[in-house]
DNA sequence: GTTAGCATGTAAGGAGTTACATGATTTT
DNA sequence: AAAATCATGTAACTCCTTACATGCTAAC
């Protein structure tokens, strides 16, 4: 129980994202870190010594079928979800608690949101925006308390951290507003912004 | 060495934000922690769990010395630097490598900049500066090379992501620009915008 | 007199990285 | 034929959190 049942627990948020681009299509390793970097680009990144465990623990729980398919004699394991996976799959989809919110998991949890439910959007995107309001009025008030000597970088340091903070919220406010006058109507797409082609 | 000796490596960032606090004035751990988080903010925060344990390890290296001082009756115990704890802030301020712009540790070397020499300072800013470069358009090209096939959800992240961090390299060149100004001038102070003022 | 906050600590473990080891296959 | 990149994997380690254990003191 020390040594042996320790390696199990690699879950996190790789296993929500592995699942996730399975379910798009299979893939092996190499590739699927790939894609995984890309598409969280600025917010996380993997390496392989937690990737390749990770598939390795979800081909014991069967979340996965690996198939050794030679595509080029290059050789390389090529995963895709089981139906048990697809299943687990919606169940992590379905959870909009506390930890779909935290910093590290909300990018994770956004980038599959077709995927996800409307409702359960929904709660993420207000879960996290609270959270982020939360941490706004805490940090202010814990400044202007200790307003007195502080030195002009730390000042600017707080500056910016709030600036980013608050920068966050109002996107999060724009898509909660998307997403409600979307729900209304019909209950499926939502954001699809004109703008998102122009900043490449 | 596998147990006993293991215990030690207790650095990282959370080292130096205690050693410059602890410059400025001496503290004891629950107070610490507090002016930790106000300090950075949205950046980062720090349990007890991590807090003391480095505090006892300072003690052991001997670049703190503990002062059972009861200043209210309420047993606490105030840590204040010694001459080595001095020299290894400085130690830690003068390192300008890679950690230092790293996403965790940057904002723990910004925030003692007042304490860190111009040139340093210099460095730290270039080079946080152009490893989020970096990111950018590795980000850009490999999106660019993928661009097909991405649902609206996943764009939108990669856009906001790529804002944000565009946001902060032009934070980054506004604060190189004057810095520049400053150190051309005078060789001391630097960042004293009017503006900060204004934000709370 | 009990809740809330101050104050200090520890053991267990979670989530990941780094560095290494290995080899095939393109590209230059 | 050397260099780059594709491809898979593991062991050791880092850094930090959670949850627990303990007790004092201020405020309501």
């Amino acid at each position: 129980m020390t040594q042996a049942a320790k390696r199990s627990g690699r879950s996190g948020v790789l296993e929500l994202a592995v699942l996730g681009l399975l379910h798009e299509s299979p893939m092996h390793g190499y590739e699927l870190r790939k894609r995984l970097n890309t598409m969280l680009g600025a917010f996380r990144a993997f390496s392989y010594g937690s990737l390749y465990p990770c598939l390795k623990e979800m081909l014991a729980t069967g979340h996965v079928s690996a198939d050794g398919e030679p595509s080029g004699t290059r050789s390389r394991i090529v995963y895709k979800l089981t139906a048990e996976g697809k299943e687990h799959l919606q169940t992590l989809l379905a959870e909009a608690g506390p930890s779909s919110w935290e910093d590290e998991n909300f990018g994770v949890h956004f980038a599959f949101f077709s995927q996800t439910d409307a409702d359960v959007r929904l709660r993420i995107l207000e879960g996290r925006r609270s959270r982020l309001e939360e941490r706004l009025d805490h940090v202010k008030t814990s400044v202007s308390r200790t307003r007195e000597r502080v030195d002009s970088y730390t000042l600017e340091l707080q500056r910016h951290g709030l600036e980013s903070v608050e920068r966050e919220v109002r996107w999060l406010t724009e898509l909660i507003e998307t997403e409600r006058r979307v729900d209304q109507n019909t209950g499926k797409p939502a954001v699809s912004r004109e703008t998102t082609k122009e900043h490449f």
